[in-house]
DNA sequence: CAGTATCCCGATTGATACTG
DNA sequence: CAGTATCAATCGGGATACTG
């Protein structure tokens, strides 16, 4: 974790949605229902059932995700976001539309970046 | 760096802010104007000179973050936010505003999560 | 003043295998 | 199905010292 106590809103808010697969989660999350482990790990691409079940967990310290345990066999497990994950994604919204627009100059930047030099930067 | 290419905007977005000290830094440049390399360091506490250019370098090649460079002794150089930098921010501040909302409730989580066992998680 | 250059440690991530 | 455990590799990031 980076400094604390944070020195404005954005610092904070970047600690909670800043993991390396949690921008994706909360994607995968927004449409407000339920999505069970195997769902999301095959809306995540690439993820570790490590990394998954990681990110997960501290997206529910932070009380964004809600984790729900259906005691059955087999196993079943429901992630959902809570009431203060659903204004998260909204404070996010912008920023999405922003990356949207610029996806593909990002891209390149970074596609440029590893041309010259640095492997994979 | 994460994937590439990336799923949706949301994980793009998060690429080109989410290094550790790039939320303060374009906070500490939200108001416009240009900022010299001293007072960046002097507005981001703890940040070391090589974090701060490093970081400063990757906005740059993201035309986030102008460098203009004054050929003089002593040397003088100022940052500023391009006009996609200026963009970047405003899609920012909703995120930056519910951090603000949720801020010190985030420090209580990081908090408690470091008095039950992970040091510094 | 505004950087560069090294060294180095530890947290973060990944691969693989195993389990209730 | 939904995890856990372990090990190894990488990479970010801090400390320190030097330069145009």
């Amino acid at each position: 974790m980076p400094r604390q106590p944070y020195l404005c809103g954005l610092d904070a808010a970047v600690d909670v949605v800043g993991g390396k697969w949690k921008a994706l989660i909360l994607w995968a999350l927004a449409d407000g229902g339920p999505h069970r482990f195997g769902e999301l790990k095959r809306q995540v691409p690439g993820v570790s059932e490590k990394m998954l079940i990681q990110q997960l967990r501290e997206l529910e310290a932070d009380e964004v995700v809600h984790r729900e345990v259906y005691h059955q066999v087999p196993p079943k497990v429901e992630y959902s976001l809570t009431e203060l994950g659903r204004s998260l994604n909204q404070a996010l919204a912008p920023l999405g539309a922003w990356g949207a627009r610029h996806k593909s100059f990002i891209e390149a930047t970074r596609a440029a970046a590893e041309a010259a030099g640095q492997p994979a930067r």
